[in-house]
DNA sequence: TCTTGACCTCAAGTTTACTTGAGGAATTAT
DNA sequence: ATAATTCCTCAAGTAAACTTGAGGTCAAGA
């Protein structure tokens, strides 16, 4: 490390965990945005560590790289971000991921009728509910597990 | 629909709410095994409603094409599954399903004490924990959110 | 029968998130 | 001073999960 704070793509790919490659992969779609030394070389700042740990812990939310991006637009660029700025960030996080346990656990839920009752092969079960359907639109099974109304004398 | 049970492609599109060309590319997969009518058009039983259901809702549940082959392979070919092929199979969904949302319960639990703190910005903090960094291996940031011992000083 | 809609195959394209490799320049260590 | 690292750019490759398109066949209804 130089006597300057600001750090290598290879001393950020330590700090982080991330590929030097993976690093300026993400510059590249804007997650970072360092400057150069007269050679040419990147040089971050000591906040980027925290900025990519961001990325990659959001990424586990299941936030993509362009929704992070977003996100990170909110933060300062050069000058450190405050509590405030990571609260409105975090708060995002937070309702995106409320909803995303919701659905998980309504899943298991349904799922541990199930297996209690057998119905995945058979007529009548937590997930064979004519409101589930009625409700469905767009993407996904429009009968939960293939249960269609006219399915029941079937599988 | 013809006076058989079997079902078209396009048949089996409108139960599952998949496009047709999905289906075809499931069965490359190995997902289902249609048979052919004399023509050479795809011909499906009632069942795979319910295994391509089972697909849909296996993707959701964070399951590769892959793994839910895997899956698949230990249901009946030909007959539809008894009560205790798919028990089996959603015992083992339970316990990888139980896992996520361990994980991202544990997560959201952290965030929140953050947006308390405004930790995301400071140095103390449930996210900033050594033994996490400690029992950090492999794939993703050996110190989540970027702290590390020697940077207390610097963000 | 004939036409239209559904189906067929096979190849190539798409998106996300990266990695790998070639060819070369800048830094650091000895 | 020179060798060993590290870094640079750009192009291409990879894997997952599908879609799109071309060129042609099959089936169902008027």
């Amino acid at each position: 490390m130089k006597a300057n704070d600001l750090l290598t793509i290879g001393e950020l790919a330590d700090r982080t965990g991330l590929s030097v490659s993976a690093i300026r992969f993400y510059e590249e779609k804007g997650l970072v945005h360092p400057s150069r030394n007269p050679g040419g070389q990147r040089r971050f700042l000591r906040a980027d560590i925290r900025r990519l740990s961001f990325v990659l812990v959001a990424q586990e939310f299941g936030f993509s790289i362009s929704e992070i991006a977003t996100q990170l637009e909110r933060l300062p660029e050069g000058r450190a971000p405050t509590k405030a700025d990571w609260t409105r960030i975090s708060r995002d996080f937070r309702s995106h991921l409320d909803k995303r346990i919701e659905r998980m656990t309504a899943l298991r839920d349904k799922l541990d009728a199930c297996i209690g009752c057998g119905c995945l092969s058979m007529q009548v079960c937590q997930l064979y509910n004519a409101g589930d359907a009625a409700s469905r639109h767009g993407r996904g099974p429009r009968y939960l597990l293939g249960n269609s109304p006219d399915d029941v004398e079937a599988v």
